[in-house]
RNA sequence: GGAGAAAUGGCAGAGUGGUCGAAUGCACUGGUCUUGAAAACCAGCGUACCGAGAGGUACCGGGGGUUCGAAUCCCUCUUUCUCCGCCA
């Protein structure tokens, strides 16, 4: 915890005293409950007998025990509450690999591939690319919803399009299963996979119906899996999904938000994992290789991060991003980010299998995008812009039918 | 949106105030029998929490209420089905 510069120590000393409350309390309230239920069969037995003056007597006992245990059930609840309440400030506990930091400045970059383009003329960033060939209109979307909310238009949609048809196909090769989840859910998915409460002003809520607009496919995806238990101890679930992902993202300005690079709606394709304990290391890992295979297929530069304890989300253990770099802004844009959760969803979740030993016990949940569009579609645009245009990478051209934007 | 019906264990399906955590069937697990299997027969077979254990508590869609006592009665919400309306 200390990793995540995040003191958690007031919160377990006041979680150990409400907890050892909590179970004398409970104990009370349970033999008091178990006196009642006792004397109710009596009362029932002795009304079966026709004995109703010795039922009459029994009843009159009753009452005190009734409010002795109202009065403790009361008091039960509120402890359980309060439990609830704290464990949910707590984040997850980071993974050993991960290094104490404070901020991004303190992540470690452990991997970097690709080359660096070299131009012989003036790059321009993004936003003057779309502009300039009529690929995404920002005033547009303005116009209809506010800013963050491009329209895409021609080549630009279809470039949109290509790229979520060549990322589900490359997940479907790697073993992962298709969904079209909804994109707008309910405040029990949103606590199952940890966006609420921690994040609750993150996502749009649409308060007359008391649901919430998606900010990632995860949300989704991962609580198909809420309140499951899996059968045995033999299953790798791997599903994938494209979705829109809404993220109201208050408090950001100035130049990082320019163009393409954060907006309020964007799409994702999003690999999700539940695996066995055992399994959730080598599942990060081949959800590393995937991602990288995507970037590679691309042919971006790209850089690997392992996230610093500060710098890591709430929910997650260990934290992998992928950035590629845009070579017109001169900056590494975030793409991906790939998570091990360990059992910090599946507790919310309430996901578990059946073990060797027929007990239930914990899954662990992973996730990552594979990938983000927006700022893959930037560098894109960014890197393979030629003096009168822009090249399509390789393995995009059977989706969007042309090899070249002028 | 209007009218009606319903929600019980993995599934099907009994149960309308007390001995019901819940009949029965199917499925599942173990055993007997068999060279093996099937069939038949016998036994077992929900979850969570508290407790060293014995045991206890809670759970019949969710929440609340009536009662000494609720799967059963009342209120409310949700979901599903049928009919009507509207609709891509």
């Amino acid at each position: 915890m200390k990793k995540r510069h995040f003191d958690a120590v007031p919160i377990v000393d006041e979680l150990l005293t409400l907890d050892a409350d909590w179970r004398s309390k409970k104990g009370e309230m349970e033999s008091v409950a178990a006196d009642m239920n006792k004397i109710s069969k009596e009362i029932g037995l002795l009304f079966r007998e026709g004995k109703q003056e010795e039922a009459n007597a029994a009843k009159a006992k009753t009452g005190e025990l009734k409010e002795k245990e109202a009065i403790l059930k009361a008091e039960v609840d509120e402890l359980e509450g309060k439990i609830t309440q704290l464990m949910y400030q707590l984040p997850n506990l980071p993974n050993e690999l991960v290094k104490a930091g404070k901020s991004e400045e303190d992540n470690e970059i452990i991997a970097e591939a690709g080359t660096r383009r070299v131009y012989d003329f003036e790059p321009l960033p993004h936003w003057e690319l779309t502009e300039k060939f009529d690929l995404i209109n920002f005033e547009l979307g303005v116009k209809l919803t506010g800013a963050g909310f491009p329209v895409y238009k021609g080549k630009g949609a279809k470039l949109q399009r290509a790229l979520i048809a060549y990322f589900l196909d490359e997940a479907e090769k790697a073993g992962y299963e298709e969904h079209i989840p909804p994109h707008v859910v309910n405040e029990a998915s949103g606590f199952g996979t940890g966006q609420l409460p921690d994040k609750e002003g993150q996502m749009y809520h649409i308060t007359e119906d008391d649901l919430y607009l998606i900010p990632t496919a995860e949300v989704p995806l991962t609580n198909i899996f809420r309140d499951v238990i899996l059968p045995d101890e033999n299953f790798s679930i791997k599903l994938t999904g494209y979705t829109p992902c809404f993220r109201r993202e208050a408090g950001s300005y100035g130049k990082d938000v320019r163009g393409l690079n954060r907006l309020h709606q964007f799409d994702k394709v999003e690999i999700v994992r539940i695996e066995h304990p055992d399994n959730s290391a080598a599942a990060l890992e081949e959800m590393m290789q995937h991602v990288k295979g995507l970037l590679e297929g691309l042919g971006l530069e790209y850089r690997i991060l392992r996230l610093c304890g500060g710098d890591t989300g709430f929910a997650a253990a260990m934290t992998y991003d992928f950035e590629v770099y845009s070579t017109a802004q001169e900056k590494w844009l975030e793409v991906s980010s790939v998570s091990r959760f360990d059992t910090f969803q599946s507790t919310r979740l309430r996901l578990r299998f059946k073990n060797a030993d027929k007990k239930t016990q914990l899954c662990h949940t992973l996730n990552g995008s594979a990938l983000a569009l927006p700022r893959i579609v930037a560098a894109i645009l960014e890197n393979y812009q030629t003096a009168d245009g822009i090249e399509i990478p390789e393995v995009l051209h059977k989706y969007t039918g042309f090899d070249k934007i002028s």
